[in-house]
DNA sequence: TAGTGGTCTAGACCACAAA
DNA sequence: TTGTGGTCTAGACCACTAG
C-alpha cells in the first residue's frame, strides 16, 4: 500500500495522523499495532516508530496492556515551542498571515561576546539584521540576527532578507540550520521597543536569546528577539526525562 | 555484560552517557553502533535506541555516513525546560539546594475557570496550595497549585505539602503525573509578589500556566507560578518537527 | 485469560561521507 | 571503495490491563 520515500515510517505517521484528525477512530481508540501493521503492509516496528513520534508530538498516548488512544488536549495545541521553527511558522500557526520588515542591515566587526558565541575570530566581520515580523500587519516580534559575513555572498541588498533565515543560509551559505538552543528571558518594553512593536512602554515581553547550529554542530547564528505576548502564546509539553 | 531491568536500552544509555561525561572518547568521536553493540553484548537496535535518546537530550549528534559525536554545547545545558520535572529539580539543576515554604493551604469551591481546566464539577471542592521554593534559602519560585480535593485523604496538615506535588499524588491519590502542558507568559512583579520573592516591584518575571495530566490523560493539577529570572535561567532545544 | 503495548534480537539493504 | 548511520523486516518473549 505504501511506497518508499518518504520513508514508510513517515507515511505511516501521516496516514494515522490524518485519520485521527478526521475523527475516524471511535471513542479515540486507535487500532492495535498488529492491526495497523497488517493494514498498511509494514512491520510492527515501522508502526511503532510512527506511533512513538505521534506520542512525542502529543497527538496520542499509549497504555501498556490497554491500547493506544487519541490525545484530544494535545491535538489542540498547534504551537509547541520545542517544535516551532521560523517565526513565520509561529505566526502562521496562530492563524495570522506573517510578513516581515527589514529595519536594518549592517556589516560590522563582531562584538567580543558575539564572536565567542559564534566561535569566530573577533576581527571577522559579521552581518547584523534587524527584522520585524508582523501578524496580519500588526508588529509582533522584533529579532536581531547576527552571523559571520562569510556566510553570505559579497553582494546583497536588503530585500534578500525577507525570507526566513534558514532559507538564506541554505541558498547562499550552503549551511543547514538544524536546531536552536534557546534561553527564555522576561523583559519589559523600552520606549524604543514599545514604539516599534506598537505597544505601551513597560509592557511585559518575552525575550529569546538563541544560538542556531548547523549539521556539524557549529554555531552559525545568534539571535535575540522580543515577543508581544498578547498576540502570541507560547506553549510546550514537559515530560519526565528518565 | 548488562542485566535486565532496568532495560538494556536504559543501561546502554547510561553506560555511554557516563563515558561521554568522563571524556573517554577522544576527539568526541563515539564508536560505531556495531562496535558498541558488540562490546555491550546487545543488538544494534538496542544501541540505536540508547543513542537516539542521547541525541534527543542533546548529548550527542549523528551524521549519516560519518559517525556519532559528542555534542559539547548540548552537554553543558543541565536545565532543559522540556525535560524538567519538579521545581525542586530545576533549582537543584542550577546548583542550588532546594527547600520549600508552605504559605497557604485552602479547601474551597473551584472557580469556574479552574473547574473547566480540571474537568471537575463546579460545586466540587478543590485544594489550593501556595508554595514558595527557595534556592539556598533565597526565594525564587512562587507556585499556586489547584487540584480536586478528592485526590487527598480527608485529613492532612500543611507539612504534607513540602514534598513535590507529584509525590503527594502518587502516595495519597494513586495518581501519576505524567506530563505538563505549559504556557509561558511574561509578567511584572506586583508589590505583593516582589515582597514574597525579595525583589523590587516591577521587576520582569516569567510566569508559567500549567496543567498536569495523569496516565489516563485526565487533567489533575492546575498550576500558576512565577520565576525569578536572575537566579534561574530556562533553556530549551528547538528542532525541526518534520 | 486474552489481547495490548514494551523490549529485544539478528539480519538485510540503503544512503551518505570520507579517504 | 569502505565504513558509517538510516530504514525495515519477522519473529520472540515479557509486562501489563481489563473483562
Amino acid at each position: 500500500m505504501l511506497k518508499r520515500n518518504p520513508s514508510l515510517t513517515d507515511q505511516a505517521k501521516s496516514t494515522i495522523k490524518s485519520r485521527i484528525v478526521n475523527d475516524e477512530y471511535v471513542n479515540g481508540r486507535i487500532p492495535s499495532e498488529a492491526i495497523l501493521a497488517d493494514e498498511l503492509q509494514v512491520s510492527r516496528t515501522t508502526i511503532r516508530d510512527a506511533l512513538s513520534r505521534l506520542e512525542n508530538e502529543g497527538a496520542i498516548y499509549r497504555k501498556q496492556g490497554a491500547g493506544t488512544f487519541v490525545n484530544q488536549p494535545g491535538l489542540q495545541i498547534k504551537t509547541r515551542l520545542e517544535e516551532i521553527w521560523s517565526y513565520e511558522d509561529v505566526i502562521a500557526a496562530h492563524g495570522y498571515t506573517p510578513s516581515t520588515q527589514i529595519l536594518a542591515v549592517r556589516r560590522e566587526m563582531a562584538r567580543k561576546e558575539t564572536a565567542v558565541s559564534l566561535q569566530i575570530d573577533p576581527t571577522d566581520d559579521i552581518i547584523r539584521i534587524e527584522k520585524l515580523f508582523l501578524a496580519d500587519d500588526q508588529p509582533v516580534i522584533l529579532a536581531h540576527n547576527h552571523f559571520a559575513a562569510e556566510l553570505l555572498p559579497d553582494s546583497y541588498d536588503d530585500d534578500n532578507f525577507h525570507a526566513p533565515i534558514y532559507e538564506i543560509f541554505e541558498e547562499n551559505g550552503r549551511q543547514q540550520l538544524t536546531y536552536y538552543l534557546s534561553e527564555i528571558v522576561p523583559a519589559i518594553a523600552s520606549p524604543q521597543l514599545a514604539q516599534i512593536l506598537h505597544i505601551q512602554s513597560n509592557t511585559p515581553l518575552l525575550s529569546f536569546n538563541e544560538i542556531g547550529y548547523n549539521a556539524n554542530n557549529n554555531p552559525i547564528l545568534k539571535s535575540i528577539s522580543y515577543f508581544r505576548d498578547d498576540l502570541l502564546r507560547l506553549r510546550l509539553i514537559r515530560r519526565k526525562s528518565n
